[in-house]
DNA sequence: GAGTTTGAAACT
DNA sequence: CAGTTTCAAACTC
């Protein structure tokens, strides 16, 4: 019945209820049900067992309409707070969204056919494409924020803390809920990870905001690029960033920079003279020295020029750009050297 | 373990 | 949007 119903909705593509039945068994239904829209006559209905969230209205159950539900990282739950009687809403909360994000998809009822899951997200996409959810913004809930406690901020009960006077648990589940909706309003993306895939299909992740980092240079667990293992990116706001991916090849790049002094040759101007001298730092009175070439200079500045352009095109931050072409540079002078020191 | 530093998030 | 405040974690001693 559940499922007719939606699909009978689906079909239509309406805002507003997406079922309506007067004698659905609540026992048996398991609601992938995300916002929803408080009605003046109507109440919300919370089944802890089985996540649920019917909407009872006049003339029977509703289910109201679902937005921003994609069905990808839903992995935390808000729901309605569990009101005193369960029954009614406060009236401050008519009209207000509710949010109700399920851990996993789940079945909408307990018979359904092998179909269900290409079903439920074909559901999830046609309401999510139709609804007219707005959330509202003027509740202001003293609550501990989303950024400063880690359990609030991924969307947890607090559990085994230390805190002191915590309303993140069951027991303050209005409160809760009213900092969740305050936090939403400020920022819809509150809840999600901060750490996640840059563009899809790509392997490496990314902070999806970037950092900030004045002092740190990075390289510390201060940094929350740093701190989750990751390079800084683009989209960094940080400065004097140290934490940008190393070469392969960079052991090889310190060796040979070990060994490597650039010589003076006429005024110290490099690009006046036709060949540049790279003595040894290492053993230096026994080393011969290694000259470097005009053309092998042109040859390397064009290399860097490309590393360049390419790093402007990829749009990467200015540490980031600074970090490929120097590590152009390396392999422009370790080039240079193996083939000298051959010959 | 106390005090300091740091940077994200909240706040103005 | 920029500057300031608050906060909790990281870090140092």
């Amino acid at each position: 019945e559940v499922r007719d119903a939606i699909r009978n909705v689906t079909e239509n593509h309406e805002d507003g209820a997406i079922f309506q039945s007067s004698n659905i068994d609540e026992s048996n239904c398991e609601l992938l049900a995300l916002h929803g829209v408080a009605e003046e006559s109507g109440y919300l209905h919370r089944n802890y067992s089985s996540p649920l969230m019917i909407c009872q209205l006049e003339g029977g159950t509703q289910i109201f309409c679902i937005k921003d539900c994609g069905t990808q990282d839903l992995k935390t739950i808000h729901l309605i707070p569990q009101y005193e009687d369960q029954r009614n809403y406060l009236q401050s909360d008519v009209g207000s969204p509710v949010t109700a994000v399920l851990g996993q998809l789940l079945p909408v009822s307990g018979n359904l056919d092998s179909n269900k899951q290409e079903f439920e997200h074909e559901y999830l996409k046609s309401v999510a494409s139709t609804s007219t959810f707005q959330p509202e913004s003027n509740l202001q809930v003293k609550m501990t924020s989303a950024g400063y406690c880690e359990c609030f901020a991924s969307g947890d009960f607090c559990n085994n803390c230390n805190c002191n006077n915590c309303y993140n648990n069951p027991l303050h589940e209005t409160e809760r809920f009213k900092a969740i909706k305050v936090c939403l309003d400020r920022n819809p993306e509150a809840f999600l990870p901060k750490i996640g895939q840059s563009k899809l299909g790509d392997i490496k992740p990314h902070h999806n905001k970037g950092c900030n980092c004045k002092r740190s240079g990075c390289l510390k667990n201060y940094c929350e690029c740093f701190e989750a293992k990751i390079v800084c990116s683009s989209i960094c706001k940080c400065i004097g960033c140290k934490n940008y991916e190393e070469s392969p090849d960079k052991k090889t790049q310190l060796t040979t920079l070990n060994y490597m002094d650039i010589g003076n040759n006429d005024e110290n101007n490099p690009f006046l003279t036709t060949t540049f001298e790279i003595s040894p730092k290492l053993e230096k009175d026994r080393e011969p020295a290694v000259h470097i070439s005009l053309e092998d200079v042109k040859a390397t500045c064009a290399r860097l020029l490309v590393q360049a352009e390419e790093a402007e095109k990829g749009g990467y931050s200015v540490c980031l750009a600074e970090c490929m072409i120097m590590e152009e540079f390396g392999r422009c002078l370790s080039q240079i050297l193996h083939v000298q020191l051959k010959d």
